[in-house]
DNA sequence: GTAAATATACGAAATCACTCGTATAAAGCA
DNA sequence: TGCTTTATACGAGTGATTTCGTATATTTAC
């Protein structure tokens, strides 16, 4: 079997998209943002950068008290796993289909315009 | 919160594709389908089937004695509920980003004008 | 220098996904 | 008729995710 390197999952990636956004972190600071938006516990939050540090989904710098948290990987390379996990489960390996399930229904004019601009760049970077 | 609804999991997912390809069909028939392909008691694939019963992925017919199981949603509309999910967790809601990110890397010129076709397609639908 | 605040570690509970074994009932057949 | 096959129901166990409380250590503040 092809061993897709692990998706992180919803909790681990609203955690991840704050350490994007922040950059490396402490548990508090992380702790304070979700609670922004959430109530959670600040030992919840210490509990999870634990397992997802086990995982390698972030790293840490131990060398003050409060250990600094950051993502090991970026949003980019993230966001590829998610669609490449996805693409194989839900798609059988179709882009096409992918993006015409992105699109139908809902896709406005300016999002067409936007989604042809980044085929543009694709195919002039790939020459 | 915005409750989303439920998308399957990759188990689920497996066996909604087999009704998909076979149509209505006993839980007998679509064991066979899977024990071709990976080892797995009877009794799970049913159990599988009940619970998605529960949630709603799928109806059944009773009136025999072996229940005829059926996909409560096509293909396309789970498609489009795990693109729509993933999206949303993922992307910020930028269908234009998760393009970028499903070809990257990776398109074939092939891919790319596959692409360009199905955005002709919707551009000329929705006028 | 002692009390309060703040840090990590750890264990445990709740829920879900997935697995299967066993009980029981219905059908098929010799 | 009675035995084998085949169906559903149900309970339970494992592993992963997510939650948090408590223990303990360190730092800060008075």
């Amino acid at each position: 079997m092809k061993r897709q390197k692990d998706v992180p999952t919803s909790t681990e990636l609203q955690l991840l998209k704050i350490l994007w956004t922040l950059g490396p972190s402490t548990v508090r600071q992380v702790h304070q943002r979700v609670s922004e938006v959430q109530e959670v516990g600040y030992t919840t939050v210490l509990k999870m950068f634990q397992i997802m540090h086990e995982k390698g989904l972030v790293t840490r710098d131990e060398s003050s008290r409060a250990h600094i948290y950051k993502a090991n990987y970026t949003e980019a390379q993230t966001q590829s796993s998610i669609v490449s996990d996805m693409l194989n489960k839900a798609f059988g390996g179709s882009k096409s289909e992918l993006v015409l399930r992105a699109l139908g229904e809902s896709a406005s004019r300016e999002e067409i315009a936007e989604i042809r601009r980044v085929l543009d760049s694709l195919e002039s970077n790939n020459k």
